[in-house]
DNA sequence: CGGCCGATGGACTGTCAAGTCCAGTCGGTA
DNA sequence: TACCGACTGGACTTGACAGTCCATCGGCCG
């Protein structure tokens, strides 16, 4: 946060090996159990380059907070752009599932994880967490309100009561999947929010 | 859990004593940051009493699972006994929705937020909540059994279903008010919940 | 009353992690 | 070439933590 990007070409490629292992060993074993001698050795980068390229341990969790949410909104972001008919949400739904199946249920959402993990200890982690929420929110609430002025959605629903309600469904379905390794858990939960929004529409 | 329940009065107030203390600072601090330092200050209670009493550190913290599992549910335990009632449906909703608003969206689901925690670190500890989630939507699932048995939901609807898609809309909604610090998110997803279920009303 | 055993106190050890420090290297520029 | 600042290497310090060990207490039963 308050060092500038490298100015280097070197620099930024070293950054970036460090949050993309410090992101990884986040994800395989939890935010606390990341220790910066991992990252070291995984990013192949000495304690000093950390040092110079964050200020303290916070800092670096802050980055991979950052570098999770870009990664799972990147890794759905063709999906996202096709929200406003009834099929691409069928679409995004599917996939999901699909998702958590070949994962074998493993992990849950990456973003959502890191909620229980940070949110009551690093408020700035919270508010970069709030903001991915928010990003990936948008983007089917901006679909839904297309769906909407195409007429098929009904004209009194409300399009972001609708994205937080799913959101939530999604969320829920995902924790309930990773806490019973079983994806079918998602996929009622996700298929409850296809009833949710068919009951809304035009 | 390889110890037994400990024989005599004393020994069984010191074990309940260092259980609560641990599971109070995993709610303030979260798991990971729990030391048994702490736990022995807080339950006045020597290192050699936890080791005493649990096996390890791994040991203690799922029987904090379990201590927190039931105190959520028997925080609940007359509003969940009502669940075959709209009215009672609506009961429960407002009472956490309330919750939430007391504490300030803060914590969000004391089990909840466990499994991003504990989930991929320790199997035990996740089949320790999983059991935990179990006995929560079992009182649900009960409560819709007997609403459909009464008539009052369509004989086609599936209480497994709801019951799993509302659970999921609580948690998703704890998540989202957790991490945004706003009780209004739950508030949402539990209007959502609602429609749901009055949709497969009889 | 004497021993047994659950229960307790607290010091001790080994390990590991965060953060500091300084001595370098590299690449571009004058 | 000489310099300068960005960048890199890795040892070192300090502290905290899990887990071990042994000595002791205290009530109950024979």
């Amino acid at each position: 946060m308050s060092h500038p990007q490298p100015s280097t070409l070197r620099g930024q490629s070293t950054r970036a090996r460090i949050v993309q292992a410090a992101a990884e060993l986040v994800a395989e074993k939890g935010a606390a159990a990341m220790s910066l001698d991992d990252v070291g050795e995984r990013a192949r980068a000495s304690r000093s380059q950390l040092y110079h390229y964050f200020d303290d341990r916070d800092d670096l969790v802050r980055a991979v907070v950052d570098a999770t949410t870009d990664s799972v909104l990147l890794a759905q972001d063709e999906l996202l752009d096709h929200l406003d008919t009834w099929a691409g949400i069928d679409r995004w739904f599917r996939s999901l599932v699909a998702l958590q199946e070949q994962r074998e249920a493993r992990g849950g959402c990456p973003i959502g994880s890191l909620v229980g993990q940070l949110a009551e200890r690093d408020p700035l982690a919270r508010m970069g967490l709030a903001a991915g929420f928010e990003r990936w929110e948008a983007r089917l609430r901006d679909g839904l309100e297309r769906l909407q002025a195409r007429g098929r959605l009904s004209a009194n629903a409300d399009p972001a009561s609708l994205a937080t309600a799913t959101m939530a469904l999604l969320q829920g379905g995902l924790l309930l999947t990773q806490v019973r390794r079983d994806p079918a858990q998602l996929r009622t939960a996700l298929a409850a929010a296809r009833v949710l929004l068919r009951s809304a529409a035009a």
